[in-house]
DNA sequence: ACCAAATTGTAGACAAGGCTACATTACAAG
DNA sequence: CTTGTAATGTAGCCTTGTCTACAATTTGGT
């Protein structure tokens, strides 16, 4: 059964497995970017609330071995995101500054609607750790919507 | 600065960043597991729909190399999830059916969710794709609850 | 029963992300 | 200005997950 590896359709009609490929294609890279977002968005809050982001304080937040987040940071430096001399810290590009930010938008966004849902906030704000990577931009918006609706609801409730 | 690393004190008033590291820690292994779940709950699929489920198969759905499938499904059975003979095509385990149930479900409540918030069906299913591994018992729950309100809402108003 | 083609499996390479152990640098206290 | 300690960086190892290239098995058609 299914021998059909090389069948040509019309690529209107086609993707009854491709569509499935793509989606775990999509959610594969997205994981391999989730890190480094992590990382830019807890570099950027050390850098806002404390004025220097130390690569010992990130391996700290985040859980991991102080070699491990300065290889990672190292990959940061290399993709772009981030600069910093050794032994001084580390600093966001213009890049690296513009993720954190959509990356706190979108953090927030997320937790909000979770609790808009009826979560706990202390699970909300763990789920949204893991969701808040592979959130489209449609979906954001929807989630954004929603959160205005149900607001102006409560509102128009209230009075 | 913060040169606490082995300050105790009590549990109750502890955790600034511990928290942020263990929600670190469990986005990370959950990322770990997701690819197993993806598997199984392939498999599950092929399983029911075709009645067999071979690697080439899998590979071309998840869009990877049959040789990747194949190595990753024999971490299945390592763990066991998955059993099945050489050449003889891949079979799951009651733990790895149990799992690839949980998944289904999870999957169709994320799907549900998004489209109920206003997602397209389309980007619904490849959101949850990569969602689903990452929501908690009690956000499900929340999601379920959310459901069973609105569909009631939308009954009502219809009568 | 045989053979060609497809499927399945194996080997070896690579990058990411983790760790521990060791080396180097910075810095503040004396 | 020396020096001890904390922070930073480096080296080497492990596991996952991916690939390509090659080997082995199964299977359907003759």
């Amino acid at each position: 059964m299914s021998r059909n590896t090389k069948d040509k359709r019309t690529a209107a009609e086609l993707p009854p497995e491709l569509t499935q490929a793509r989606r775990f294609g999509k959610t594969r890279t997205a994981q391999s970017r989730a890190l480094l977002e992590d990382y830019v968005e807890l570099i950027s809050d050390l850098l806002a609330t404390g004025g220097e982001a130390r690569p010992t304080d990130v391996a700290r937040r985040l859980g991991v071995s102080h070699a491990t987040a300065i290889k990672t940071i190292t990959r940061l430096k290399r993709e772009g995101l981030a600069t910093g001399l050794p032994y001084r810290g580390v600093f966001l590009t213009e890049t690296g500054h513009a993720l954190a930010e959509r990356m706190r938008t979108r953090h927030r966004l997320v937790v909000n609607l979770l609790v808009a849902l009826g979560v706990p906030t202390e699970i909300a704000e763990a789920d949204a750790e893991g969701i808040e990577h592979h959130v489209s931009d449609a979906t954001l918006k929807a989630f954004s919507q929603f959160l205005q609706i149900s607001a102006s609801t409560r509102a128009s409730r209230k009075s």
